[in-house]
DNA sequence: CATAATGATACCAATGTAGTATCTTTTAAG
DNA sequence: CTTAAAAGATACTACATTGGTATCATTATG
């Protein structure tokens, strides 16, 4: 079970490393560099980071990127979704008969518990919050 | 992110039949009937549990599988472990510079509180709550 | 105009998930 | 004592996801 892959993970530092250093361009040589990211693949994260205006980009020679809003509210869980599609943490497999009614699925109503617990826990997780301990 | 794989939520759904039918025999084919998994996956399954020690078995004509332990004391916990191979949800995926003492990963610290979380909720769920919302 | 940057895409390999198929061994019942 | 119904063992396939690479086009700065 993963809660977070390595695209979210690669892109949570990166945004840390950038909270660091508000309001200065920051390229992706420079973060390769620094947080031992495979290349290639940091690029395609920022890229994606940028589609998604978590990131502004700047285009040509001096560019790179900058953080779209404050740190304080960039989440885990916006990344997560980003790159992994959701924060559930179940899908009912049994569709049909065996599960006429999916607020009455046993199981499904414990986990689903439990995934309110994931999510409060992830909703208070921001880039500011792991760059600060704020 | 998936909490349960199919294997586990299938299997689960066979220890929920037999924990309504105590002391009695259960063929893998009565479950497939009954729970509409197929026939040969399930087959699988059930050996693993029963390898496990989590069910028992009679081979032979009439033969079949009987929980191995009282349905209080399977937990949901131990299924995904058996097919899942562990409740954790997250390695470290940063081993060399930049996480010198992986207790001082933010990153990883809070998503160490938000497992202990998941796994506290996975260990109160049990067969038998399951089957009697005991 | 050269160069340093991002944008857009397409691709590949390894792994995990879901499911199938086949043959062997055991045992109860006729 | 044979047969048939069961489990045991094991090997295989198809597909999706994950982790990662490579290439070419576009844009801006000096």
């Amino acid at each position: 079970m993963k809660l977070i892959t390595r695209d979210t993970d690669y892109a949570i530092r990166a945004l840390m490393y950038m909270a660091k250093r508000p309001e200065r361009v920051v390229s992706a040589k420079e973060l390769v560099d620094e947080l031992e990211i495979p290349r290639a693949f940091l690029r395609r994260l920022l890229q994606v980071l940028s589609r998604k205006k978590i990131l502004r980009s700047l285009k040509g020679k001096g560019g790179g990127f900058l953080l779209n809003r404050p740190p304080g509210k960039i989440g885990v869980a916006d990344v997560i979704k980003i790159f992994q599609g959701s924060t559930d943490i179940i899908d009912c497999m049994f569709k049909k008969a065996l599960c006429p009614d999916v607020g009455r699925c046993p199981l499904r109503r414990e986990i689903k518990k439990i995934e309110k617990g994931v999510q409060r826990g992830l909703s208070r997780i921001t880039v500011s919050l792991l760059v600060q301990g704020l």
